[in-house]
DNA sequence: CACATATATCGATATATGTCAATGTATTTT
DNA sequence: AAAATACATTGACATATATCGATATATGTG
């Protein structure tokens, strides 16, 4: 059970400054190249190993490390440490409710 | 007729860099609470002068200006002068392409 | 043309962000 | 327990961004 995230509809109603402060930062999560490369590979593979991470964008462990804490803190991917390994998995609930935050006016009636 | 605008979809394949670059690019632009609230102003009311976009969020002028700069130059709003004023309008197909962008990887099959 | 209004640009400043090398912490292996 | 591995944190730095006051530009009005 995926716990309730975000996001008031942006083009339904004016959005009040909270709920514009609450969308814009899931936003500058998403507003990022690595961020969203990362994200890409994760969503691709299912589950991965941080350690898989570092190597193919071609940057830094430690900002690799940065740039997954940025998207863990903004519930875009979950992580689960087995051993000595951190995997990461994409949560599909916070996508899905960005990708609605985004929906147009009047769907209905 | 919209021109194209973009961009490939984050969650199936993994990204490139150019894409993400693009991609990255246009979250930026959505990135902000500002921004945000300026879009929902301009969706609600469907087409707005500037001059009605400066009071209601309580941000000076150049500000305002700015931000708008920044939207349009993400193609997420077009622009209008009639007269002294310039309208604003929410370009859909950009809005529709970032929702796009945010779908699930295996929607058919 | 002179003036008013709407919007944009400029310059300055404060804050935020991306990046890395160095170091710290947690876990497994020997 | 010592060494190795995986990941996180710290500190430093460069760049980007949000904001404003002042000013410029464009359009309409008298």
């Amino acid at each position: 059970m995926e716990k309730m995230v975000c996001c008031t509809p942006l083009l339904t109603i004016p959005l009040q400054r909270s709920d514009a402060d609450e969308l814009a930062a899931r936003f500058k999560a998403l507003a990022d190249p690595v961020r969203l490369r990362l994200l890409s590979l994760i969503a691709d593979r299912g589950e991965v190993c941080a350690c898989d991470l570092v190597t193919p964008l071609g940057i830094s462990q430690p900002t690799v490390s940065h740039h997954l804490r940025t998207l863990f803190e903004a519930d875009l991917v979950e992580r689960e440490r087995r051993g000595r390994w951190i995997h990461y998995r994409l949560v599909d609930s916070t996508v899905d409710a960005l990708r609605e935050a985004l929906s147009p006016a009047n769907v209905s009636s």
